[in-house]
DNA sequence: GTCCATGCCTAAATCGTTTCATCGGAGGTC
DNA sequence: GACCTCCGATGAAACGATTTAGGCATGGAC
C-alpha cells in the first residue's frame, strides 16, 4: 500500500497523471471513471488503485467545461434567518438529493444587490437550474436568466402570465382564514401587522384581511394596518409597543401578523408588558413555523406546506431541465389555519 | 439598439463570438473582461457592446480550469434548521462578501455520509476553501482534504494539535455557567437534558455542568443526565415528559438544556402540562437564539457570539488561502450567561 | 530618413476532461 | 489458414477561457 499523499501539493494529480501511473492511456481513465463497464475488471483495477495512491479528484471545472452541464441546482432564499425559508429549502434538498444532483444554498437577505450578484455567479457557473424566492419577482433579470438557458422556477410567488414555472401558496386565502378565525371568535377590532408593503407576500395576506373584514361587514377603519420596517422579531416586538400606544376604545384586540418572526415578536412584547395572551390580546401568525407551536403561548398561525413547497418547486425544475416536452405551471397551495392557545383562550 | 438574444438558445455565446462581432481578437476580448485598463476605450466600448448584443454570459468553468482557482467559499453547516449556525452562516458571509467572494452553504443535516458527499462534491468543484462544523472533526476526510489542497476551516469545533485552524466557543466554560448560575439560584437538583453523545458539543456542555456540580460539593446523583435522541425542540418536550415521570422526590427543580431547541421544547412541555417556569422548573438554554428571547418565558440561555465565530472563521480562511506566512491558529470564544426570566422568577 | 519606444492588438499554447473514430488482438467460423 | 467479429484500449480533437510572446503601426528623437 504504497500511498503517495501530493504531500508538498506541487500541483493536484490529473487524469493524464492516473493514466501514466497506471500504464494506460488518457481515455481509458476516463472510461474507468464515466462507463467503469466497458473496462475490463483488471485494468479497471489498476486504474482505481492508481487513482487512490495519487490522490486523484476528478475536475469539476473541467468536466462541466467539456460535456456543457453541471450536476449542481441552487436556491437563492429571501432570509435564510427565517425557519420558514429554510424548511423550504430541506424540502428541495430532499428532491435534488434523490436527483443525484448537489444543491447549493444562497442567501440574498431581502437584498436586490445581493440576489443579482448570486444570480449573475451562478449563471456564469452554469448550474443546471435556480430556485428562488426573489425579492421582486419582476425584477428583468430573472427574464433575462431563462433568455439566457437557465431555468429558474419561482418559490412562494407567482408572477402573471409567466414563462417561468412557479409554486406558491394562496396567501390571500391565508390571509382570509385567520381573519375570519378571529372574526369567528369575537373581535371587533383587528390589527394586521404587516412588513414592508414591498413584499409581495405581505400585500396578499393583508389583501385576504381586509376581504375577510369588508365580507363580514364590519368598518375598515377597524381594521388597523401597522407596516413595519422588516418582518422580524425584534419588528414584532416594535409593533407591540405601537398597539399599546393606542387609545384604549380604539385598541385591536386581535392582531394578525404577517408571519410567526413577527408575531412571536408581539407575542413577547406583549406578555413582558403584563397582559395577556389571547385574553388581552389574541394572534395570530403566518407560516407554522416550529417555533410557533413551541411558543409557550403556542400559536395560532396559517401553515403552509413548506417541504412541499420546496420539493414540488424541485420537482418542476427537474422536469424542465431533463424533459423536453415540459409545460411550464403555476402551482398553488392551499394555507390551513392550525388554531392554538393564543386565539383560544386556555382551558 | 439592436439587441439580439439568444432567442432559442442555441448555444450561449462565448468570447470568440464576441471577438467575431466586435470584429476584434479573442485575446482583446478577454483583455476587456481582465484588464481593461490595457484596452483603448474604443475597443472596449466596441466589445463591451458586442458582448450586450449577443447576451455574453463568461462561463466559470472554463474561467476556473485555466486560471486553477474559483471564486467561492463553501460553509458545511451542521442544521440549515438551526439559527444558530444560520446566524453563523451570516457572519462567514459578510466577510466572504467583503473579501468578493460568494459563498455556498450546504447542509449535512448532522449526517457524516451527507457531508462527506458535500466535501467531495466542493473538492472536485475547487472551491477556494472551505469552512465546515463536522459531524466528527476527527473524520479523517478532513485531513484528506487539506493534504490535497483545500484549505479548511473548522467552526464551533476544535481538534487536537490540530493542522487546521479553528474557531469554537468554550462549551465547558458554558455548562459551567449553566449549572453554576443554578446552583447560585438555590437549585439541589438539576437536569442536564444533552443530544446524542456523538455531539461534541453536548458532552463538552455536559462535561462543564458536571464540574460545576463537583466544585460545589454536590452528590453526583443529584444532576440527573438525561440524552435525547436529537437536540431538537420535539426531542425537548419528550424530555419534559421523562422528567414529570420522575417520582417528585428525585424530580430536578432545574434544567440544563445542551441547545435552545431543546430548551423551548421542554419550556412548552413544562408549561403546557400546567406547571409554571421557573416556579416548578428553572430552564437554562444554550446558544441565545433569537427564539430565546422571545419565548413568551424568555429563557435564559447562554450566549456564544455567532456572528463573531462565523466572521472570524471566514477571516482566518482567507487568510490561509491569501497568506503564504500563513500561521494555523485555534480561536476561543468565551461565552457569556445571559440571564432571564426563565430562571429568575418573575417581577 | 533611421531608429527605437510605446501602445494596442493578434496568434497560439494551455488548463483537465470527455468523446469519437480507430486500431489491435483474441477467438470463432468456414 | 483466411476472414469476420467483438472487445478493450488508444489518441487526437474538442470545450471556452486566460496568458504570453510577439507584430504592426504610430510618433518622437536624433
Amino acid at each position: 500500500m504504497a500511498i503517495t499523499p501530493a504531500a508538498g501539493s506541487p500541483r493536484s494529480a490529473s487524469v493524464k497523471d492516473v493514466a501514466a501511473t497506471a500504464g494506460v492511456s488518457l481515455g481509458t481513465v476516463s472510461n474507468v471513471l464515466n462507463r467503469p463497464e466497458r473496462v475490463s475488471r483488471t485494468t479497471r483495477e489498476r486504474v482505481e488503485r492508481a487513482m487512490a495512491d495519487l490522490g486523484f479528484v476528478r475536475n469539476e471545472s473541467a468536466r462541466s467545461l467539456r460535456t456543457g452541464s453541471t450536476q449542481s441546482l441552487a436556491y437563492v432564499m429571501l432570509d435564510a434567518g427565517n425557519p420558514f425559508f429554510t424548511d423550504v429549502a430541506q424540502g428541495i434538498e430532499l428532491a435534488a438529493e434523490a436527483a443525484g444532483l448537489s444543491l447549493f444554498l444562497c442567501n440574498s437577505d431581502g437584498r436586490s444587490a445581493r440576489e443579482g450578484a448570486h444570480l449573475a455567479h451562478l449563471q456564469q457557473q452554469r448550474v443546471q437550474g435556480i430556485l428562488i424566492t426573489p425579492v421582486d419577482p419582476d425584477d428583468p433579470q430573472l427574464d433575462q436568466l431563462i433568455e439566457r438557458g437557465t431555468p429558474v422556477v419561482i418559490v412562494d410567488r407567482t408572477r402573471a402570465g409567466s414563462s417561468f414555472c412557479s409554486v406558491a401558496v394562496d396567501d390571500v386565502l391565508g390571509g382570509r382564514l385567520a381573519v375570519e378565525h378571529l372574526i369567528d371568535a369575537g373581535h371587533k377590532r383587528v390589527a394586521y401587522v404587516g412588513g414592508p408593503e414591498s413584499i409581495g407576500q405581505v400585500r396578499d395576506r393583508g389583501e385576504g384581511a381586509r376581504q375577510a373584514w369588508a365580507e363580514a361587514g364590519l368598518p375598515p377603519e377597524d381594521l388597523v394596518m401597522l407596516s413595519c420596517e422588516a418582518p422580524t422579531v425584534a419588528c414584532g416586538r416594535a409593533a407591540g409597543e405601537r398597539l399599546v400606544g393606542l387609545p384604549a376604545r380604539r385598541r385591536p384586540t386581535a392582531a394578525f401578523c404577517a408571519n410567526d418572526l413577527l408575531a412571536l415578536g408581539l407575542l413577547q412584547q406583549t406578555i413582558s408588558s403584563g397582559r395577556t395572551v389571547p385574553g388581552d390580546l389574541a394572534i395570530v401568525g403566518y407560516d407554522d413555523i416550529e417555533f410557533a407551536a413551541a411558543a409557550a403561548v403556542p400559536l395560532t398561525s396559517v401553515r403552509q406546506p413548506r417541504h412541499d413547497l420546496g420539493r414540488r418547486a424541485a420537482e418542476l425544475l427537474l422536469d424542465e431541465v431533463g424533459n423536453p416536452t415540459h409545460q411550464h405551471e403555476q402551482v398553488v397551495f392551499t394555507p390551513e389555519l392550525i388554531a392554538r392557545a393564543s386565539t383560544l383562550g386556555r382551558p
